[in-house]
DNA sequence: GCCGTTTTCGGCCCGACTGTTTTCAGTCG
């Protein structure tokens, strides 16, 4: 059995062949392109792995078929001999220095060379003691400086911790954007990178400021409350870090050319590099300062850009969404003005996967808030339907009897709840589905009995344990669940915890074609740690006509404010409002539920 | 090694920082 590899290692891998390129004096472009591989795998939302068995490798930009027949060979045998035989004579510990920062590849290999590392475990506190007893600022083109960075480096490499989930570090965000835009000198305040990419893992937080007196921005922004302490200040930049570590960077540039510093900040590298050589065509050089026109004259002008809409216009573009800028297609069709309309959160008008706290005896966990008060936090909300759908009751404590009795008295209570809602004449009613979120059994058998259904309007059916079967058994066990003609969306699809476990492996085109087929909803969940489907599937189930959902799966009516984090999903898979079934209104869904 | 609506050949992002190699190499975001 070959061991599934993961996109870091496989990133780290190809890391490595480039490194090795490089000391043995290869062309310059062979290494590059390793290089922008491992940066595209490791962006990856999902599985390298994943899209290899699903045959969609040749949507990974910067993979092309020399690399694709390498990960065949890797995927199938373990290991690539053309890169085996590429690290012989090299120290394996130099491999092992290349993630430190301030360390590629001919540093990697002349320090493990020099010192004789001995051991690529040991490799990198090795390197920190060297520099501790200062053996490093003796070696030729290394000084003082230089190992006082590399202890600073390592020290902060070995407490590094996961990175941040996206609602973690958008909250964050927001909360300092709010206090930089109380000073009058802020004119315009943005998140950058990842974050405004709305990518599920954030590193660092980086925002952009439009001022004219950055000093004045600066000194708000270290007077920043919750800040834990001042890592730096300069002229027109400053770092501060909050709680458990995490960093913010602030960049001030004048209102005149902040277009050009969001649009080179906001990322992605490959959007970038591609932006870049996209521009190089029409003869202009890009940077975040400006583009750069070639005069009659021979001379360079620098442009400047207020906003990035303006600065797309100027290399013929349409403004593109962050979320879009990965460097797969958007350039081009920019270009040709056919961009998507993404899904927006105004759009939505309901959210189907809410638990309540109905005392239901699941084996999972209960909602903390009555049905009443969902209901009033969907009004805030605005919402036109929801649906309560709590754990099924938990199977082995239960007898059939019992399982029918609490099914049956929720529904009762969700009918009095619709009842006395419409006595009170509240404004608009609010539409109430009673359903259930039932486990999906390794068999595919669903967990309530047969009998039970007659008391649901529908059902999500979601895997909860055995997440580990193989690829075809794990296919054959969600289309059995979702053949029972009341399973309707199918809950957090690949299972996935975010900085914890894996999705399951399914075999997507069988379960897309399933969907079409039989009117069955995927669901994007926007619970934090999941954000599941990932976006690259939704992408895939956009391609394939899958209708698709976004709940919040809320325990806690708090919760319900999720949904903007499922919609950053569903736009960074392309999907557009027609492909999202909880953006139709109350007339139109009702005859999906129905059917 | 990758990639393509000006290219299946012939290109391949940009600027800043650091050290110390006074003109550049290595590294980063």
């Amino acid at each position: 059995m070959v061991k599934d590899f993961t996109n870091k290692e496989i990133s780290a891998l190809f890391k490595a062949v480039s490194a090795a390129y490089e000391i043995k004096g290869e062309d310059r472009f062979h290494i590059i392109a390793y290089d922008r591989a491992a940066a595209s795998i490791e962006s990856l939302s999902s599985e390298i792995k994943d899209l290899w068995d699903n045959g969609n490798l040749d949507d990974v930009p910067g993979i092309g078929s020399s690399m694709m027949s390498h990960l065949d060979e890797l995927f199938k045998t373990g290991k690539v001999k053309h890169f085996e035989d590429l690290f012989k004579n090299l120290p394996k510990e130099m491999f092992a220095l290349l993630p430190l920062p301030g360390i590629g590849a001919k540093n990697a290999f002349r320090l493990s060379s020099e010192f004789n590392l001995d051991n690529p475990k040991t490799a990198v506190s090795q390197l920190l003691k060297l520099a501790k007893d200062g053996k490093i600022k003796n070696l030729e083109g290394f000084g003082e400086q230089s190992e006082k960075e590399m202890i600073k480096n390592i020290e902060q490499f070995q407490l590094r911790s996961d990175r941040m989930l996206l609602p973690e570090a958008d909250m964050i965000a927001q909360s300092i954007l709010t206090w930089l835009r109380r000073c009058p000198e802020v004119l315009r305040a943005e998140p950058l990178g990842s974050l405004r990419r709305m990518v599920t893992t954030i590193g660092d937080i980086d925002i952009a400021v439009a001022s004219n007196s950055p000093q004045k921005v600066i000194q708000q922004f270290i007077a920043y409350p919750q800040k834990v302490r001042i890592i730096e200040s300069g002229e027109n930049s400053a770092s501060l870090s909050v709680r458990d570590g995490k960093q913010i960077d602030l960049m001030i540039q004048p209102a005149d050319s902040f277009g050009a510093l969001l649009q080179h900040f906001t990322g992605s590298k490959l959007h970038n590099i591609a932006l870049r050589e996209f521009a190089l065509k029409q003869g202009l050089s890009l940077s975040e300062y400006g583009i750069k026109k070639r005069m009659v004259n021979g001379k360079w002008k620098m442009v400047n850009y207020s906003s990035e809409e303006k600065f797309y216009q100027a290399l013929g573009l349409d403004w593109i969404p962050p979320e879009l800028r990965e460097g797969t297609e958007e350039i081009g069709l920019a270009e040709k003005h056919q961009l998507p309309k993404l899904v927006e959160l105004s759009d939505i008008k309901g959210d189907l996967h809410l638990h309540s706290n109905f005392p239901i005896e699941t084996s999972h966990d209960e909602g903390l808030n009555s049905m009443e008060e969902v209901v009033r936090k969907a009004r805030k909300l605005n919402y036109e339907y929801i649906a309560f759908t709590e754990h099924n009751p938990s199977f082995s404590q239960h007898t059939k009897e019992e399982i029918l009795e609490i099914l049956k008295r929720k529904k009762e209570l969700v009918e009095k709840l619709k009842i006395s809602r419409e006595k009170r004449g509240n404004n608009i009613p609010i539409h109430l589905y009673n359903s259930l979120e039932i486990d999906i059994r390794p068999n595919g058998d669903l967990s309530i009995p047969e009998e039970a259904f007659k008391y649901l309007d529908f059902a999500i059916v979601s895997v909860h344990s055995s997440f580990n079967l193989d690829k075809n058994k794990m296919t054959k066990r969600i289309l059995r669940a979702l053949s029972h003609p009341k399973a309707l969306i199918l809950g957090h699809p690949t299972g996935r915890k975010l900085n914890q476990r894996e999705g399951i492996e399914l075999d997507w085109d069988q379960i897309f074609s399933f969907c079409v087929s039989n009117n069955k909803i995927l669901e994007i969940n926007a619970w934090p740690d999941r954000l599941d489907l990932p976006d690259n599937l939704i992408k895939e189930a956009v391609k394939n006509g899958v209708k698709m959902i976004i709940n919040t799966d809320s325990h806690e009516i708090s919760q319900m404010d999720l949904m903007t984090y499922g919609v950053s999903m569903a736009r960074r898979g392309w999907a557009q409002k027609e492909d999202i079934l909880n953006t139709l209104s109350y007339d139109k869904i009702r005859k999906i539920i129905q059917k």
